[in-house]
Parts: C-alpha cells; structure tokens; sequence
DNA sequence: TTTGCATTTGTCTAATTAACCAAAATTACA
DNA sequence: TGTAATTTTGGTTAATTAGACAAATGCAAA
C-alpha cells in the first residue's frame, strides 16, 4: 500500500498514537509488554518506579489512543498491547538511538 | 537485544524521536520521504498545501530530533530519513489505523 | 549591486501536556 | 459490614507545543 493516501482522519490517529507512546515512561512500558505479555497497574508501577497513580494515567493515556487494551481480573487491572506490530515501533526507534 | 536495558538518557531520545513525529503533518512528510527520497522544502510546501514557513519549522523539528538530515544544494535545502527503518514507525502505526 | 527565489529565524498567543497530591471508586475478604 | 488492596479521577501549576505572521538570511543570476 501507499501511505501517502493516508486520509487527514487516519494521519490524526496514527499521530496520537505516536504521541502517546512518545514519552520516555511510556516507551519503558511498552518494552515490557512485547510478546503479548501482561502486566498490573502495581506490576509497572514498581518496575519502573514511579507513582502508582502517575503510572495509571500514563496506562489510561495509552488504552485512550489505542495502544493498549485492558482487562480487569478481580483487583487487578491487566494491561496488554493491542497490536503485536507496536513493539516495533519501540523497536525501531531503540535502534536509532544506538548508532 | 532487550529494549528493557535502554538507559534514561536512550529513552529520552527515542521519546524526542517519536515526539517529532508524531504530528500529521509531519507523519506526512516521513511518508513522502520512504525509499530514501529528497524533497526540497518547497516541494514538501506544495505536496502538503502548508504554509512555506510551517513546513521549514516542521522539517526543522525533525532535523533537531535526529529524524532527518538535510543538504543544501545551491538554492535548495534537501531533506531526507536519517535511519532508513524510520519509514517502519509510520507503516506501522499506519497498519494500526486501518483495522 | 540589485533583484528575486528559497529558506530560516523570531515573536506572539492559544492550546496541550506533565507531574504531583488528594480523593473517590471498585473489588475481595475477614 | 467494614477494611484493605488496587485502580481511577480530579485539581493545580509549570512547562511545552502549535500555528500564524513578519523579518532576516543565503544564494544565484541579471
């Protein structure tokens, strides 16, 4: 396919997706939720260590613009990619960084 | 290797990277530059139908952020990817917005 | 040099975003 | 019930960003 017909609707969204995820925290949660992985709100929030509440909105700012779905399990909310392919785009971007 | 280990000082960068794209008009611009493609900023101007000086600040952007490099050749300033596998970030937030 | 085309830079205001703290909501279990 | 654990929401302030316009710079040819 040609991305140059992207329409202005599509070109919208794939740019708040990309702002979602374009933030350092964000980034760190999403390579820890490649292959399908999923993890609790306390999960990230100890992993990374930030606030739980910080790391709350950061997870509903991702679910918002359809990065992540999520799943509540009694107490627990579980948060999981939605599209196995945006792990590439944490990939991708990585690789830059390191040459 | 494993995108856990990316330091802060990585994760900030790639954040700036995504940052810099995410934007429409600029996801339009990297999808005009696939291939390793050159356009100068007029021709990117009138491709997108955007202010001439909006476009020099969104190609500046992507310049600063690592996303783009540029080379002027007498009157003209080309642009074009930095990294070529950049084009994977916006086919696949792309793929994203079409399902 | 002067004219014109191409590009960059600066400034301004409005809008968006981040981070922290406090408070509320949801669920499980004693 | 009521209490604790987990998560979400709201309020506040500071910082960042977008978009438009004007002005300035760089380059080439007459």
């Amino acid at each position: 396919m040609d991305f140059k017909d992207l329409t202005t609707e599509q070109l919208e969204e794939a740019a708040n997706m990309l702002k979602a995820i374009a933030h350092p925290m964000r980034i760190a949660i999403l390579s820890y939720l490649e292959d399908g992985k999923k993890l609790t709100v306390t999960e990230i929030h100890e992993l990374l260590k930030i606030e739980q509440s910080t790391t709350s909105h950061h997870l509903g700012i991702l679910k918002d613009k359809g990065v992540l779905c999520s799943k509540r399990e009694g107490k627990n909310t579980y948060y999981f990619l939605k599209h196995a392919n945006l792990s590439n785009i944490v990939n991708c971007v990585s690789k830059c960084t390191l040459g």
